[in-house]
DNA sequence: TAAATTGTTGGACGACGTTCAATATCGTAC
DNA sequence: GTACGATATTGAACGTCGTCCAACAATTTA
């Protein structure tokens, strides 16, 4: 298996926790040299090497190269969503929560534009519910949490399941930014304001 | 440059005709091998053997492997449109066209799962805007069609540019067929149903 | 301490995709 | 019809990704 089940309940076992460490520890030997010579340009045996392991080894936590730009995303994720949560609290709707998180969404995105279609490109490549919840994106999870909190407070009435509704914004997001990459000098703010007022309200809206 | 200019105004030349009969009959033996042994056990140099051609020849008229599988694609819905445009032009609204085009689309998709998703992972990987409007997916220029015959009736009234609605529709059309080919006894057709609501009214939207 | 599980190693292997120089074929113009 | 330029094909070498596996090391459990 490739995420070992902790032995005891509570301690994770050291064997689980040195896992994390040398995957880690790629993954940051991997990203300076992605920094220095960009990400096509290493290869997959330069990082074994700079990371002192063999091949096989690299291979066993990251069985793809991709999966070491997930490794990155999915950890910058996770730092920064409690501290974004907390910043969302403050506002007074669950769609200005919404639209605030992607505004945040685009200016991060801005600033790993090189690796972000790799990435992009990977993630569409897993499937959509693979090992459970904890291996999907994480973006979406926070859709669902705020298209949660919109649909609780009445701001959206959609009937649809509110997984059906995340995974479409997602998709709508990954539209976005795929379009976004492909066209230099556009603002990936305004089109994110653009897309929600899109999943908000429909093409056909009234107003 | 990969697709030379025809010699003169009205007639093709030789060359080009003969360029695109060769690309077609090694896309032919491929797909003739893909479905005796499946789309991931055939190699190219098998394909080119097949074909008797050198594999620099197969890489000439096909970059990567999923390009079969796009010429294949692309050449389906360009043979099937004009009849459908026809069964489509007796229904009443733009809208019905949209829905009636989507089931359409869901038996195809149905009819070819087993290669849809290498191809819909290749597409992801081309740039939105290559080589001018012919080289886009088909699908898109589909939707721009319908969008803009609901535009024009009034049926949609976003003020978006069409070619924005449509690329927003084509990822939703996207992530609804990535999540079906993810769970086994989904109906394609339904959840098409389902995602046109979402991108004609929103979820905000106060039916 | 013994046994079982898991991680690491290193190397061999197949496939994809790129590159290139030599050769063959075709279009055009004279 | 000949000569020339542009394009297609060939064949082979190369780098990289990713898989596989058998031997060995480390750690947990009993």
């Amino acid at each position: 298996m490739f995420f070992p089940m902790p032995t005891s309940a509570d301690t994770e076992g050291r064997r689980a926790r040195k896992r994390r460490q040398t995957a880690d520890r790629l993954a940051e030997t991997a990203f300076a040299l992605f920094a220095e010579h960009g990400y096509e340009a290493v290869t997959m045996e330069q990082i074994a090497a700079a990371a002192d392991v063999a091949k096989g080894t690299l291979y066993n936590h990251f069985p793809v190269k991709e999966a070491l730009l997930a490794h990155r995303f999915h950890a910058d994720l996770a730092a920064a969503l409690p501290a974004l949560y907390a910043q969302l609290a403050a506002l007074p709707s669950a769609v200005e929560r919404l639209r605030a998180f992607l505004l945040a969404s685009a200016a991060y995105s801005e600033s790993t534009r090189d690796t972000l279609g790799a990435y992009l490109h990977y993630r569409l490549s897993q499937p959509v519910e693979s090992l459970g919840r904890d291996q999907r994106s994480g973006l979406d999870q926070v859709f669902a949490r705020l298209i949660g909190e919109a649909q609780a407070s009445g701001e959206i009435r959609s009937e649809l399941p509110l997984q059906a509704l995340a995974d479409m914004l997602q998709f709508m997001h990954l539209g976005t930014v795929m379009r976004w990459l492909h066209t230099p000098g556009a603002s990936l703010a305004s089109d994110f304001e653009a897309m929600l007022d899109l999943f908000l309200d429909g093409a056909r809206r009234k107003a």
